[in-house]
Formats: C-alpha cells, structure tokens, sequence
DNA sequence: ATAAAGGTTCCAGTAAGTGGAAGGTCAAGG
DNA sequence: CCTTGACCTTCCACTTACTGGAACCTTTAT
C-alpha cells in the first residue's frame, strides 16, 4: 500500500505519516521505487494514533499506548493511568479557558462597540 | 528600571521580556554597560501585555490591541471586534475539549483498572 | 511524447517562549 | 584589593506536532 491509500485509509495527512514514521511509529518497507510500502498493521496502528491524537493524547502518551496496546499481557490499570492523567489535564485546560472566557465575555458585554474611543476592554487591559 | 524589577513589576519572566523587545513591543534605552532601562511607559505596556495574553489574546491580537490603545481616537468597535473573535475562539477550544472529556471519560469509566489485560480504552482506539 | 498525479528528500517555519552556556558588571564583605 | 554572588548580556538550541514548499523522480493515462 502507497502512502496514498494509508493516508485516504486512515485519515491521516501523508505529512503526518512520514512525519510517524521518522519518530519511530511506523517503518513501512520500501519498494523499488523507493515508495513506502505499508502493511495492514501499519495501516491499523496508524488509525489507532489518529483517534488517540483526537482524543487529547499526546505524541508521548501514544508512544505509551501503542507499546500497552502490543502487550498482549499488559494491565488494564496501566492503560487507565495514562488516560486518567490525560483527563485532568483535558479538565485544566478547560477551566483555564472558562476563566478566560468569563473575564473576556465581561469586558464584551460591557463595551458599547460603536465609534466612540472609551473601551472598558481596553480600560482593563491598561489598569494599572 | 532593569529588567530584574520590571520582571518582578509586571509579572512576565526577563525572557520573556526580552523576547518581547526581540519582536517589536518594547524598545528600552540602553545604558553604558549595556543593561536594558526601562521606562515607565515601557513596564506599563509589558504589563498590558501579561494581562491580554492571560486572557488567551495571541501575540498579533496584543500587536493590535496595543496599537489600538495608543491610539486615543479609536473607535471601541475595533476592540471589541479582536475581543469577539478571540471569545469564539476560545469557545471552540472549549467545545472541542469537552467532546473529547465526554468520550475519555466515558471510556475511563467502563475501563476495570485492574491486572487483567481486557482494556476497553485500548480496545476502541483499535477499533478498525 | 507528454502531462498529470503521486511519490521522494530536505530545509524552514509555525507559537510563544524556555533552558543553558559563556561571559561582562555591580555591590558588599574581608 | 580581591573575591563572591547576584544580575546582566548575547547567542544557540529546544520545545509540540506538525505543515509548506522546493527540487526532483516514478507511474499512469492520453
């Protein structure tokens, strides 16, 4: 299989692959032609990144979840670790941005947005 | 001023501050030995900046929201122009990290934790 | 024969800093 | 006078997870 096909097949862009393959994720063997030749596995390993990157998952997490999913003898808890600890930093984030969001829907509401100069946005950015 | 107290006055570490002046935001005198001094003004600006930036403003919004507040004719619709658009930004950074919480969570939850290899976090994202 | 589509490598850039090395300067203590 | 430690300087590399583009090669279709 052509990059091509992997990345129509797994919704991957074709960067992102070869961008996989030089960190390790992957190592497709190479016709010929010097074209990668990728293997169901690859292919299903692939998707298995995309969907984990989706979710939140970083490069370093996948690299752990990859080597736990290949583990036929793995335990569950430690797949839960890794996600758990991907949830609270998921939960952060998202307060980190209410906050934002709560101060900057403020400032919005109470700024008149004509075409006069006073702004509250801008009075509260300059507070000294 | 040094950068040390300007650092300690405005909340952004010195390499930050620096590399502030690197892209254009502050332009601070230099005295004989080559410190940075910097004005008032300069730590006044610096310190707006650590605000927009707290709230979630890139670099290019602080560029023009800078500008705009130096400028005392402006028209407060051009503030709050940036400001909205930051705010639905920031709201489809918070939706996008809600669905993936639902979905991690979802699967943390049906997840055993235990010693047994069975994952059904494992098992989805190698759904083919 | 040629043109389009797909493949290859390599270099550079993104956002917004952070870390660290090598070295100059300043104020205080002995 | 010397040294120590804090503070300052520049410069280079690294971070995350890719993405864009140039220059070039191969395959397929017309």
């Amino acid at each position: 299989m052509n990059i091509g096909e992997v990345s129509k097949r797994s919704g991957l862009p074709a960067k992102t692959i070869r961008y996989y393959e030089d960190i390790g994720f992957v190592t497709p063997a190479r016709g010929e032609n010097g074209y990668r030749s990728f293997s169901e596995t690859d292919l299903h390993k692939l998707a298995f990144l995309g969907r984990a990157r989706g979710l939140g998952f970083s490069i370093e997490d996948c690299r752990t979840l990859l080597a736990l999913y290949e583990d036929q003898g793995r335990a569950s808890a430690d797949v839960k670790r890794v996600a758990e600890r991907n949830l609270m930093e998921i939960d952060a984030k998202i307060a980190d941005l209410q906050a934002m969001r709560a101060t900057l829907s403020h400032l919005v509401e109470s700024c008149a947005g004509d075409a006069r100069p006073d702004c509250p946005i801008l009075e509260d950015l300059g507070r000294s």
